[in-house]
DNA sequence: GACGTGTAAGTGCATATACACGTAAAGGAG
DNA sequence: CTCCTTTACGTGTATATGCACTTACACGTC
């Protein structure tokens, strides 16, 4: 036996896309101050008028206190607010107006890589990986 | 038109992804008290006998900054170690035989989660996913 | 109403990630 | 030999990520 298939890593793979498309994303939204991962949270509420923190959580399928940090900056930027509930253990999350124009602005930006990746991988591969890649979820 | 589709960003649907498997391999990794992270840079050296920071972050496609400050949990371990170059510039990394040990050590609780994850999805559609992330590197 | 249980959220710690910027050494032009 | 450019690497700062642990509140049982 040969050593080990290290390079077929699904793990350090995916990282690696990761990174490579992360980076992508960061420098196409840089012109509005956003980074690719806050462009996703404030996209969420496109969806959701208020969540509390860890519904939030559960959509994006990230650790809920990842996400408690996630959003201080985006509280800090005056895009996101924070508040209490009448159950008092209970955060509610909501995007201000500034929130809603930032990411109206973010997204054309955004749509362009999109765009371009479609052009890249062809639209059927990239519907491919999109439906693989959340399979991989479960 | 209605909405953007923002549920189809390819950089959230990585990163959803990415996270769900690295807290995979994370889980599977934990009894040898390696990271999924550290896992694959210690992987690198079952392939070179020692390489630079610069040439090791461009084999991961990783910013060179990044490795450099991944590198240290490594060496605080003892699994790799720094040395100084006749090129004074250089810094060359190796992998100590304590390192080789781990790797060792972590190779068939990585194996069983790769399995794993061949058996979910098949091994057809697992290449794919591969092929197509290499891709997407480009 | 006191108490135990369950639920929602935050903190401490460690690591991962990358950009902007700084430092130091090598190497060539003059 | 001096100066300039290139190359290799590190630091400062900010964010992303998750686990172990803690805190605060709600709710039902007695």
């Amino acid at each position: 036996m040969s050593r080990p298939a290290y390079h077929d890593c699904l793990n350090a793979r995916l990282r690696r896309s990761m990174r490579a498309v992360g980076r992508r994303f960061d420098a196409a939204l840089k012109p509005v101050g956003l980074k690719s991962t806050q462009f996703t949270v404030l996209a969420v509420f496109a969806y959701h008028s208020e969540l509390t923190v860890t519904k939030l959580a559960d959509l994006m399928a990230m650790d809920r206190t990842t996400l408690t940090r996630n959003l201080q900056p985006l509280v800090r930027q005056g895009w996101l607010e924070i508040a209490g509930d009448k159950d008092g253990r209970v955060k509610v999350v909501r995007q201000t107006s500034a929130g809603r124009a930032k990411l109206a602005e973010a997204t054309p930006l955004w749509q362009a890589v999109q765009d371009e990746v479609t052009k890249v991988l062809g639209a059927e591969k990239r519907a491919d990986l999109m439906q693989v890649l959340a399979e991989l979820e479960a």
